[in-house]
DNA sequence: ACCTGAACACCGTTCAAGT
DNA sequence: ACCTGAACACCGTTCAAGT
């Protein structure tokens, strides 16, 4: 009565996807061979070649759908009243909940951009978000005026920075700070909105 | 008439650590594979298990002598007139001129940090010289009073953020900008400097 | 003590053969 | 068209045996 299937998958692609996205987020990129993605998709260690012209591009594809995820978190906060330190939440805790993806999007993979578009474009739309909401936070006058691209790279590059500090433990000593994660991000956050070099003292 | 060596090696493990880090330099990590390593040292594929534990333990030791490396190139900074610009950098220098080296030292290795003590203490130099920085910027007047660990913890982010960021081919906008990597370094940090909110306009 | 050669389990990839 | 099973080269790791 079903629609004829070739064999027993209507998306292997699909299914391979989900199921290295899978072990990934289980075991790490090392728990990420071909062999168990295939075992876990139910089909034989060969079918993936069908697909994916070998590893790599199945891990580019990974990539690529984890730029799709963090767009999304990415957009639900920019809708949020503060849209600044509501980014850097939702980059920071997309970052912490799926560390071993994390890796694997900024891993290398892009070495050479050209073969890899449709991953350059993916991770475009996330960097589209924090350009949107530096020129709102301008048009709000909360923001100095300048290039918003070269503005969202800074903002970009700071969050990047802490999520990938925090990723690897190296500033274990926040997770013990009153406010944790959370207190660090937004005091991070202040000091690049405040600026290092001191104020004129009679500003509010 | 040399002293007696055992076999052709005084060091063995030293020469491995150099091998590993020649063929990360060459080929990244994936072109990184205890044979290989072994080869390249002269031994027998079986021999380096005598001086590492596992793969795993040789990657953490070259990973350690990168943050070796990298608190050298970082003290020379320091000692520079402008530290702050001057660190930065340097930081991002180290991080464009050995990427392969780059990710490793910051790639998941520490994820049971108890185990590799020794690679925590060596990336804590490194960061100890960005404190230092920040506590002189502060005698100078030139910096915000507060917490030197948390105002050094947001210029690492930032110098971080960026390396990564550049090292992974997400930000190729900036190869093609007036005064390239240098400039977007430099004007990034003018940013966290001087603030991302207005200022009072008469200040100088 | 330190190193070697053979051996084992496992992975990425290919390919002739099946439906 | 899409999938399978056998096969190949290669890697991490172990271990009995050599000096």
């Amino acid at each position: 009565m079903d629609k004829p299937k070739p064999y027993h998958h209507g998306d292997l692609r699909r299914a391979l996807i989900a199921a290295g996205m899978e072990l990934l987020s289980e075991g790490g990129a090392a728990a990420l061979d071909l062999r168990k993605v295939a075992r876990k998709a139910g089909v034989s260690h060969a079918a993936p070649y069908r697909h994916f012209e070998d590893k790599r591009a199945l891990l580019v594809a990974i990539a690529e759908e984890g730029f799709v995820q963090l767009a999304e978190a990415l957009t639900g906060a920019a809708a949020e009243s503060t849209p600044i330190p509501a980014l850097a939440n939702a980059y920071i805790e997309f970052a912490l909940a799926e560390p071993a993806l994390m890796r694997e999007m900024f891993s290398g993979l892009t070495i050479d951009r050209l073969a890899y578009d449709s991953l350059h474009s993916a991770s475009k739309v996330s960097f589209g978000i924090l350009i949107a909401a530096i020129q709102v936070e301008q048009a709000a006058g909360r923001c100095i005026h300048g290039n918003p691209e070269k503005l969202a790279l800074v903002m970009w590059s700071l969050f990047h920075g802490m999520a990938m500090l925090l990723l690897e433990n190296q500033i274990p000593m926040v997770q013990r700070e009153p406010g944790g994660v959370k207190g660090f991000v937004s005091e991070s956050l202040d000091r690049l909105v405040e600026g290092l070099r001191p104020r004129d003292t009679e500003s509010k």
